[in-house]
RNA sequence: GCACGGAUAGCAAAGCUUGGCCAUGCCGGGGAUUGCAAAUCCUCUUACCUGGGUUCAAAUCCCAGUCCGUGCUCCA
């Protein structure tokens, strides 16, 4: 079993070699820190993150460094319309970004390096740039000047060196004043008055938005590393750009093996964007919906495709993740906490057994290879998701069937098992056991609300059971209507009726 | 304009590199279980954008075309 990783440079999958076995260097590009995120860096940042899981469960060690870009003009322009210093937008928005992420169930990166933290490292690479020929100072500022080396242009996205000015029109030349080359893009720019800046040799100022990447990158990892990831519209012109200026400042190449962008999140067929006013922040969805449902809806795709979110896509989200923790607390209760060495041995996985218990297990097994098949190939989570749907039904099937107690205890073992592992620890879709315990226990108001009707409920259950025994169904369903009223569900089950809030 | 990606059943979406079997879930129909519900399981209908070609065999390979999205400007 091997790892493919579709790589952008090389416009295809290829077996994934680190450069130190079995350690991993990996970086991806955070997010600039002036808003809340929306549904578009909680895409990105889930799909990392369950390339992280799979490379860690797959026994990699991993150097998961993401950035903040804590300076830039948005932030700027944002500080200020709110009357506040620019840091202290930024730390309220980091804040906000880690609450966002740790409700979506996204494992923490090793390193968080800011921008602003590199400013000297930034320097020094624009110096060497400017000395080798590859940067040039002008009025405005520092710019990088891409035809320095033209064999570089395009590796990620095939553009054409010449071509570019065509379709981008008059906007190219908006920015950068100084630019000898529509093409160029800045190292360094000097501050205009009232700008947060940093003193450098060629006044003060701030850092261009591509070269914090490679400072930090390279400050973390070195001068070549394994994996460098980011959304979709990074690789024009913030990845290519950053080739540029860290092959040209080290001499080496590849400066990254293995370039991985993810795909984006569409609303009704068009790109999620604030200028279109059409994005959904996490907060505005994590408030009407379980996290994990939404973590699950975004895995529920291979992380280079698009997905169209819409109401119905986390309907069906819902749905299957429901089936999935139903399918996992039923196991947890089957098993019912049994020492493992106390636990019937159960057959060996035969698919071609006859025997039912032994082939059912084979199912399973041949399920769960398919997952690790599917996470190897580039991470298709699309498929690992079916598998565990697969796994659900078995399961189910399972546990629902004739088998005697202490089968049923350790067919439950197994399933947690396997459920942890890969819907928990690889996909993250999984709350802990903890958590389920919480979730089964019920808030005070939940146990005043139900301490107040229990009685005028139980009541009603002994009508509708003797009305059941009667055989009186119109009376039995009546009776049910009115506690639907009241906000009781009741269920039948082989233990008598049960009834909860609705 | 140039570049990149896509088009699969009512819906969402795998499979395409390495041609032949099967996705998976939601919605809907039927059934088992239940007095009826809920949950669970079984089962069914509806597919591979169009036109050619290669092949015993094409969703998959080749050629041509149509439509859609994204990037080329701050973006995950």
């Amino acid at each position: 079993m091997a790892l493919m990783i579709y790589d952008t440079r090389r416009k295809q999958k290829v077996a994934f070699k680190p450069i130190n076995s079995g350690n991993i260097s990996m970086y991806v590009c955070g997010v600039t820190v002036y808003d809340l995120c929306h549904l578009g860096h909680a895409r990105c940042y889930v799909a990392f993150d369950v390339i992280h899981r799979w490379l860690e469960s797959s026994g990699y060690d991993v150097n998961y460094i993401q950035n903040f870009t804590d300076i830039d003009d948005k932030i700027i322009l944002r500080a200020n319309e709110k009357g506040v210093d620019f840091l202290e937008l930024v730390e309220e928005n980091i804040n906000a970004y880690f609450e966002d992420m740790d409700a979506l169930n996204i494992l923490r990166a090793d390193q968080y390096p800011r921008c602003t933290e590199y400013v000297e490292q930034m320097i020094s690479i624009t110096e060497d740039l400017i000395a080798k020929n590859h940067a040039y100072v002008t009025n405005d500022g520092v710019y990088f000047h891409v035809e320095s080396a033209p064999e570089k242009y395009g590796v990620l996205t095939g553009q054409n060196i010449d071509a570019v000015l065509g379709g981008a029109g008059g906007r190219v030349s908006k920015t950068g004043e100084g630019k000898r080359d529509h093409k160029d893009f800045a190292l360094w720019k000097l501050a205009k008055k009232g700008e947060p800046s940093w003193p450098s040799p060629w006044g003060d100022g701030r850092p261009g938005w591509h070269i914090e990447c490679t400072a930090m990158s390279m400050d973390h990892l070195g001068e070549q590393f394994d994996i460098h990831g980011g959304g979709h519209d990074l690789r024009f012109p913030h990845h290519e750009a950053e080739i540029f200026q860290g092959e040209c400042h080290t001499g080496k190449s590849p400066v990254v093996n293995y370039w991985l962008h993810n795909g984006f999140v569409n609303m009704d067929g068009e790109k999620m964007s604030k200028s279109l006013g059409n994005f959904w922040t996490i907060r505005d969805i994590i408030a009407k919906i379980d996290p994990l449902v939404l973590r699950f809806a975004l895995i529920n795709a291979q992380y280079r495709s698009p997905i169209d979110m819409n109401e119905k896509l986390l309907h069906d989200a819902e749905k299957n993740h429901q089936k999935l923790l139903d399918s996992y607390k039923l196991a947890l209760d089957s098993w019912d906490n049994i020492e493992e060495n106390k636990l019937r041995r159960l057959p060996e996985p035969n698919l071609s057994s006859s025997e039912p218990l032994s082939h059912s297990l084979g199912l399973i097994e041949k399920f769960a290879e398919e997952f690790a098949l599917a996470m190897d190939d580039d991470f298709n989570t699309r498929v690992a998701v079916t598998k565990t749907m697969s796994i659900v039904r078995e399961v189910n099937r399972l546990l629902n069937s004739d088998l005697d107690e202490e089968d049923c205890k350790s067919v439950g073992f197994f399933a947690v098992e396997l459920f942890e592992q890969q819907a928990g620890k690889v996909l993250g879709l999984l709350p802990t056991r903890e958590q389920i315990s919480i979730m089964n226990e019920e808030s005070i108001e939940v146990k005043m609300r139900k301490e107040e009707i229990s009685d005028e409920v139980e009541e009603l259950l002994n009508q509708r059971t003797k009305a059941r025994d009667e055989k009186n169904w119109s009376e039995a369903d009546q009776i049910r209507d009115k506690l639907t009223e009241m906000g009781v569900v009741v269920t039948d089950t082989a233990e008598g009726p049960v009834w909860d809030l609705s």
